[in-house]
DNA sequence: TTCTCAACGTGCAAACTTGCCTAGTGCGCA
DNA sequence: TGCGCACTAGGCAAGTTTGCACGTTGAGAA
């Protein structure tokens, strides 16, 4: 996979991880407030300057990991054959998502997440992160629906959908122990009823 | 030491590090003539033309520590007061030049440099690499001595010096166990009759 | 010998980083 | 209230790295 991207497009990359992961480092160790843009260059080992050409902001690095899972979780949605009824191909996606992107999380990450929880801001930020993913899934999703009110199923069942993949995640995240994997599950199942109404494929 | 010097000075320091040190192990691992510049290049994590933005071949690379420590030498002998007589000055220049540069040597560096030993055209580049240094450090102790023939005898003091101490170093890489110091002090005081001959300060 | 090819050294343009600077914001203190 | 101060976002120029192209060289095969 590195080996097809070429030495540049590989140390940008690793830069825009580095000081992702300053960040969240920083934040949880001094609390998300009491970090500076300055602190966390510094510790990614580049200048404040080169911050700002890779995030605008703060938030926008510590959730740089949230959006690229995001991200990934709508390409694997649109890896889903058409054919398949759309909370079966959110589902299933959502099954591969979590092994993908949290099968094999260190403890450090999980600490420090939790650390971040409930801070009022960074909980809008991340809820903007869903939200933009979610505009994008809702355009994927119309196209696999059929009916009437396709816009606005296709907008309901993005936001449920990733409503419920971000609590659930957020519980796993707060209560150590428990099984990502079975709480998506359940979760998703839980919701199933109302989105499979949505459905009109078969 | 750091801290007073910018981020781009450092980076590019740690950039000529990295070749150098890439380009040691390699040449140890490979021998030298099996090693390519490309090797070198992406073992340091650059492209193969940044590296020669910073040396110009190989060997360049790999005696890149020597000419450091070379120049470093020269510093400490300038440090020295001018009213010392030129031995007096070489001698407890080189003392102090030993503890620093080669009083945390780690042993993987001394099995490398030990690898090295003995090819024909490295040594040609590191006696190179003293030459240099002889021509500043003879143009130095030209305003340490007095009398006749000033030109000659500084470069002869200049060239004899190093000579021992290229020597002295060399043979405490190629006999493990032997103690630097010691070994420098013997071989300058072995050599001293000559060279104090031609102080001409007291 | 001649051909081929890998490695090298270097010129050049585009991309990226740094350092400096400015304007804007929010906060504490006189 | 007004002032100073730390932090931030982003413009700009200079410095650095990358990617690519081109000509050269030396070693080995045809």
């Amino acid at each position: 996979m590195d080996e097809t991207t070429g030495l540049r497009e590989r140390k940008k990359a690793a830069t825009r991880l580095a000081l992702h992961e300053a960040a969240l480092r920083l934040a949880a160790e001094q609390g998300p407030d009491a970090v500076t843009v300055e602190a966390i260059a510094d510790a990614a080992n580049v200048s404040r300057r080169t911050f700002s050409n890779y995030f605008s902001n703060k938030e926008e690095a510590l959730f740089h990991g949230d959006t690229t899972r995001l991200r990934r979780l709508l390409q694997l949605i649109r890896e889903r054959p058409a054919s398949e009824p759309p909370w079966t191909a959110l589902s299933l996606a959502a099954e591969r998502f979590t092994e993908e992107a949290f099968g094999d999380r260190d403890h450090s990450w999980l600490t420090r997440r939790r650390q971040l929880r409930g801070h009022p801001g960074l909980a809008a930020h991340q809820v903007a992160a869903y939200t933009t993913i979610e505009r994008e899934l809702a355009g994927d999703l119309a196209h696999r629906l059929t009916g009437a009110d396709v816009a606005l199923r296709s907008r309901l069942l993005a936001a449920t959908f990733l409503a419920i993949l971000r609590v659930a995640v957020q519980h796993w995240i707060d209560h150590p122990g428990g099984h990502l994997r079975q709480t998506i599950r359940t979760a998703l199942a839980e919701a199933a009823p109302p989105a499979t109404a949505g459905t009109a494929g078969d």
